[in-house]
RNA sequence: GGUCCCGUGGUGAAGUUGGAGUUCACGCCGGCCUGUCAAGCCGGAGGUCGCGGGUUCGAGUCCCGUCGGGACCGCCA
């Protein structure tokens, strides 16, 4: 029907004959003989010079042929790839007219409300950024295939319909008709399949696989997302993270961005230095310690506290006012400090603040020279326990210094040595694992499980870009008797586990090889590779943050029949 | 479960101290127009101010509730 993309004429091509196909993105009419139709496809737009008697109007779908040729010097349009060229002499064939859209298909829907846009979704796709997105994640989505494969992975593919495993995140529940009363679950990742294909002896297993999640949806979430899920046998935690690496590299450069070398910190570190276990590197303002310059203060707020740091967000003393710093303060106390201390660096290097006259002159001076203070500077001070001095200055450093997403450059970090368990279940007193009980702990520090566990490391490790977490994994527990002290720890006793995990542990004692293995977002990923703030702008089809779809109505109620069926109730709303 | 923001012709916005469904831009329909490229000019049509209730002589505007959308907290081992 084409002899070319709407995109890909050039001065090259002046004097073929061509044929086109697209959707007329503008018309301009110059009276009776002579009219400018622009006509779009996902490659790009052309201007074809017609004959103004056809009635062609926005989104009408036709076919064009007709003769590429040059533009006078003082008609080319440079801000087109085509601009340099036309199509003359051209005769058009309508293969389907159109009503016009409910908003432009272009540039200038972006401001179009979300909800309006997601309706209409496939006159949204037809814009040129959604194009470029879907096909950023195609690209994305090769690279990450290709460099697996390279690498000898296998994809394999696990079942959709698993048995329910309640722990972690809300699972979707699918009813058995066969055996009603009884349901599958949608996998929330393929977590114990992958690790069976271990004991199974694939060695090195991947697939890009779909996930669900019954939880609140947010800019960075949805119910259904694609991971990235892979597994390997024999290896130690770097040979995880160079195959990863491999992956995602080549995925950014599939995009068209080149990151350089995957740095790796502990996650001591990240929250030390950065506040946040997924710090972004993009810009500095780190937290620095000022613990021991107020080792014998006289100021209160400060005295006897087991961590000060402070960070310099730069020369933006004028920008905020008492408004915005009692904003922050705020936000700081929601978060758990007792307050927030600030100091506005004046002309001549003096501290602006209500508690400067608290600050002895060596305090202050070691505070301007840590900080690198210049005039015009923000600083901003916390004293509290270590965890939340460095979470809470960890927030504003990013709510302060974050450059938008589409900026770049693009930087992943490895975070390494996550703690075992984080905090302790209120119900059995037990410590959380931080990951999930099958993670192996850091070998230096499994002597200290009974004795000391909230300060034992793990072999887990997050992979993270510019502030976003992409994923996270481990080296597994393939060891039944390693296995069983974690249980033990966590209160899980056998009946437990054999009810919960039956089907998994028992197949671990045919022989384990040890093994570990990574998961990440590919929705995050590409949006972040895409320059977008949120992952529904790279989803073809997403839903709202209640879960819906508003082209397709989902979820719908379903016939009393389907339900008798299942063996199914409804209860009505509680009201 | 919670906090905050938004909802006004097809689209995006403005609407002051409560005073007539009002305004602007784009789009749409009709006309003019032979070098535009977000073409231009002239004319026209198009509204359940999300929905329900309340206060008031009078509500887009104030109050209560509700629905929808969004950001965030909780949640996401």
């Amino acid at each position: 029907m084409r002899t070319h993309q709407c995109g890909e004429l050039r001065a090259e091509h002046v004097g073929q004959t061509v044929t086109l196909t697209g959707w007329v993105a503008t018309r301009r009419e110059h009276g009776e003989k002579l009219a400018f139709v622009d006509l779009r496809d996902h490659s790009g737009v052309t201007q074809c010079v017609v004959d103004n008697t056809v009635d062609v109007r926005a989104e009408y779908v036709l076919q064009v042929t007709g003769v590429v040729a040059a533009r006078p010097d003082e008609n080319v349009n440079t801000k087109l790839p085509t601009g340099a060229i036309e199509i003359q002499q051209c005769s058009v064939v309508i293969l389907n007219a159109a009503e016009p859209p409910p908003f432009p298909i272009s540039e200038r829907a972006d401001n179009v409300a979300e909800n309006t846009r997601l309706q209409y979704r496939y006159l949204d796709i037809r814009r040129e950024r959604m194009q470029k997105n879907l096909r950023i994640r195609a690209a994305v989505n090769s690279a990450i295939r290709s460099a697996m494969e390279a690498q000898g992975f296998v994809e394999v593919e696990t079942p959709m319909l698993v048995p329910s495993t309640p722990e972690g995140a809300r699972e979707f529940i699918v009813p058995s008709r066969q055996q009603p009363g009884s349901f599958y679950a949608l996998p929330q990742s393929p977590q114990l399949f992958k690790q069976l294909l271990m004991v199974a002896g694939v060695d090195r297993y991947y697939q890009i696989a779909r996930c669900l999640r019954d939880e609140d949806l947010r800019a960075d979430r949805q119910y259904e997302f694609m991971q990235l899920d892979a597994e390997m046998s024999f290896v130690e935690q770097d040979d995880v993270h160079t195959a990863i690496g491999n992956a995602v590299i080549a995925a950014a450069r599939a995009a068209g961005h080149e990151t350089g070398e995957i740095v790796k910190m502990t996650w001591h570190e990240a929250m030390n230095r950065f506040g946040v276990d997924k710090p972004d590197l993009r810009f500095g303002m780190e937290l620095t310690e000022l613990t021991d310059v107020f080792s014998a203060t006289e100021f209160k707020a400060f005295a006897g506290a087991a961590c000060i740091k402070g960070i310099n967000a730069g020369g933006k003393a004028e920008e905020y006012g008492r408004n915005k710093l009692d904003g922050l303060t705020d936000r700081a106390k929601k978060m758990g400090a007792k307050g927030l201390v600030w100091l506005k660096v004046a002309a001549d290097g003096t501290f602006e603040s209500p508690v400067a006259k608290f600050l002895s002159e060596a305090e202050a001076a070691a505070v301007r020279e840590r900080l690198s203070a210049q005039p015009g500077d923000l600083i901003l001070i916390v004293a509290d326990e270590w965890s939340t001095t460095c979470e809470v200055l960890g927030q504003l450093r990013n709510d302060l210094g974050r450059p938008p997403v589409f900026e770049g450059p693009y930087r992943y970090l490895w975070v390494v040595d996550f703690p075992m368990f984080v905090g302790v279940d209120e119900a059995s007193g037990r410590p959380k694992p931080g990951h999930h009980p099958f993670t192996q702990p850091h070998p230096e520090d499994v002597h200290l499980l009974e004795s000391d566990p909230m300060n034992v490391r793990s072999q887990a490790y997050d992979l993270v870009l510019n502030g976003w977490e992409l994923g996270s994994g481990s080296i597994r527990i393939h060891q039944p008797e390693l296995q069983a002290r974690i249980f033990d720890l966590l209160g899980i006793d056998e009946e437990e586990q054999q009810r919960k995990f039956g089907f998994f542990l028992n197949p671990f004692r045919y022989g384990a090889p040890p093994h570990g293995g990574f998961a990440f977002g590919i929705d995050r990923l590409v949006a972040i590779l895409a320059g977008e703030e949120n992952i529904r702008e790279v989803i073809a089809f997403p839903k709202t943050q209640s879960g819906a779809d508003p082209m397709t109505n989902a979820p719908t109620p379903v016939s009393a029949k389907q339900l008798d069926e299942l063996g199914i109730r409804v209860l009505p709303p509680k009201s």
